[in-house]
DNA sequence: CGATGACTAAAACGAACGCTCTATCCAGCG
DNA sequence: CGCTGGATAGAGCGTTCGTTTTAGTCATCG
């Protein structure tokens, strides 16, 4: 019946979850339910607990987004309009999940800042720089020269990041579009 | 000793713990400690709980991050250098709160999305139309034409959001100092 | 066959949650 | 003076939290 193990259910479960209401918001039994798992599963693959789910969620989420940025940079050569493909592919997929499922790790991210040095905190920084490497190696790739490609992945994904969220708070996919005219401007006039 | 009612003392501890924790990491009962209130006192004055409680939390950091963003506006007269100043007012605010305070509202928005008319939700929009307003005023005002300038207002806005994000998790202000050095080149890039 | 260890299942713990309730304080007013 | 009503104070409600604990299932292997 069930395709995946009980323990990836768990893991796929709680990213979706922590994605949509957060890392406090989001409970271990809330976990195991939608998992069709039990508590027992749960401490039982994670020992560490409630953390350790929501760090593994979290890499998890890191490699969906991944995956998508990847799709969207690689289906165009120009890199300003690979971005543009980015941030229209966001958009889609946001819109079709009903505005619920952006940046899997910004929600994670933002309530667990004063832990600094918190596992969750290092997994979010990781999640970001993974991001921005791809995008940055998009722009070395088409000639961009070092610190410049860097400086303008960073900026990227920034924009993307803040223009989901206010895309999923109003409901739009304008913010997202905007996201990416803009940062197509941008990126064209480095080239 | 105090100098302000129990009643705003409420909600100025409210929005500063929420903007540090979010909306469902923060407590009632916290929420009165840090504003040396009781919780009947909290209760009496916001008899909808919680969420009223909140609401007028995220009102008070809109007006607040408002006048931020107004006093680095005012500071300049060119547009690009003037959001140029944002950036920059953000990244030290940001760094002299120890990486704690940032926007006041992204994260409420982020763990309330399930509930999408919730007031919360309301309020969270209407802060960022806010914000957006004030730049896109900027940018009116400094002769650019209507549409253009409430677009770029907006990307300057979501894009400011995403950096602060990203400056929080990594703890450097350079993402925030990048955006701006960024949009700076984008809006001029329009005039 | 008996035993081992990975996995599932659920009861129960203390703590914290949002909220309700009653009691008390105290300034303003007839 | 007594009364009234806004404001304060905190005990306690039921519920849920993350976690621990104990018991049970079941394939594998000596």
């Amino acid at each position: 019946m069930q395709t995946s193990s009980t323990h990836d259910r768990i893991v796929v479960a709680a990213s979706r979850l922590i994605q949509r209401q957060g890392y406090v918001g989001t409970g271990i039994k809330q976990i195991a339910k939608e998992a069709d798992a039990t508590l027992g599963s749960v401490y039982h693959f994670f020992p560490g607990g409630k953390e350790a789910v929501a760090v593994a969620a979290i890499a998890h989420g890191r490699d969906e987004f991944a995956d998508l940025l990847r799709t969207a940079l690689d289906s165009v050569d120009d890199p300003a309009e690979a971005i543009d493909a980015c941030a229209r592919l966001l958009a889609r997929e946001l819109r079709a999940s009903g505005w619920t499922d952006g940046c899997p790790v910004t929600a994670a991210a933002l309530e667990t800042l004063g832990t600094a040095d918190s596992p969750i905190q290092q997994a979010c920084a990781d999640a970001l720089r993974t991001w921005q490497n791809l995008v940055a190696d998009k722009l070395l790739g088409c000639g961009f020269p070092s610190p410049e490609a860097r400086d303008l992945a960073a900026t990227v994904i920034n924009t993307l990041e803040g223009a989901e969220v206010t895309a999923q708070v109003t409901r739009t996919q304008d913010p997202l579009l905007l996201a990416g005219r803009h940062l197509s401007r941008l990126v064209a006039s480095y080239a």
